[in-house]
DNA sequence: AAAAAAATTTAGATTAACCTAAAAATATAT
DNA sequence: ATATATTTTTAGGTTAATCTAAATTTTTTT
């Protein structure tokens, strides 16, 4: 049987909550990232249960069993190749893909994920520097740095965003920071741990903590 | 307020058995092309009456009003444009589009639908052959003939279908005949009114009553 | 370790979209 | 024009996904 929009959506929730190691993931929790009630959730924890996509003991919090994770996935997979679709063919904003992709990513057909990924030309990372797992569900996850962990005088390269908000995306677009740029840390501010960075050996310019929190950097 | 996946379906449904004059639509009728009982047919059309959608009198059949009519076209342009995308862009067969065209046409994001058009070059017809509408909602059906109209002797332009289904667009491929090909009407046997056809100044074949009224030629 | 607080589940409703069976309206046939 | 058949609507249910309010379990605090 096919899982529904909702199902899929708790299924991808569950896989973001949970972190890498795959803990445990509260109910509450859960009620806050679906926007419904706690009690709307133990009612959909106990149906995908059944269905064998989540291990769920009362009380004790979720995690996706290998099914469910494998469901997660598939739907990660193509909201991420949706979303370079809408900003490399159809020029859309990194700002502005994410619920037109949020609707796509539940459209089902494998032929078509595999169509369009190959029209894509298989990439490895979406508009937002988030890797895309392949076909096989295999997700490998980067190891970046947040931006806050680099000491002054590092160069490192712009790899992703932890926050996808739109406001934090257009703030970034009007700082010239861009997937693949260059950072350089010139200096930090003591006081408010605001940062002096210079972006592609051209301009400077201030970063409050908040923003430097939320890039995600690599090391050369 | 936003109309359901389910209310979309049924003005568009209800658009296309309306026909050009948009004459009434019966309960019946409905319900077939729905896969639904005549009794959900009802509930439904009295929520679209309420929501101003169709006209509907007890027992008298419905017709769409304008706003219905809008909402009718935009499902049908962004039908007609995904089908566009999925065999010119990612290679599928015009026998395969239809049932995902069917999923992709609810996605509600108007700057999507233009981004894609203009990708997509502004098309006029689908790979059926049938028009786009444009972003205003005009839908003009070219007057194409049917091929059983056309005589012994004539060339025509094989321009659309009538019928959409995946075995009969197959047959259509195995017979080489496709959208924009040259046929020439060589004979027509009196006994089962099959048609003896020369396609593309080139190979000739033997075409069934039942393929001839199905498709759609244009005179030069 | 008992009390208080927080988190979670249960109980009982609601809405959208469907259903069946029965009633009512319309159309057809004699 | 009446009887019969067909179509459509009404009445009353069902399921998925939600809700509120109350009960229960777990966690935290004193």
């Amino acid at each position: 049987m096919q899982n529904s929009f909702t199902e899929e959506n708790y299924l991808k929730i569950i896989h973001a909550l949970s972190g890498r190691e795959g803990h445990e993931v509260s109910t509450n929790a859960l009620a806050e990232s679906t926007s419904t009630r706690a009690a709307s959730v133990t009612d959909m924890l106990r149906k995908l249960a059944e269905k064998g996509l989540i291990h769920y003991k009362k009380y004790q919090g979720v995690r996706l069993t290998e099914s469910g994770e494998k469901v997660a996935i598939n739907v990660i997979r193509k909201h991420r190749l949706w979303e370079v679709f809408l900003v490399e063919k159809l020029g859309f904003g990194w700002d502005e893909v994410h619920d037109i992709a949020e609707e796509l990513e539940h459209i089902p057909s494998d032929h078509l994920v595999e169509r369009l990924d190959a029209f894509l030309g298989h990439p490895r990372f979406d508009p937002h520097g988030d890797p895309i797992p392949d076909a096989k569900g295999n997700l490998t996850e980067p190891d970046y740095f947040i931006l806050t962990e680099v000491q002054i005088g590092e160069k490192v390269r712009m790899m992703g965003v932890l926050d996808h908000a739109p406001s934090f995306l257009q703030h970034l677009d009007r700082a010239g920071i861009t997937l693949g740029c260059l950072i350089e840390i010139k200096e930090i501010n003591e006081y408010d741990k605001s940062a002096s960075v210079q972006i592609n050996e051209n301009h400077t310019l201030f970063i409050s903590l908040e923003v430097s929190k939320n890039l995600l950097v690599q090391r050369r």
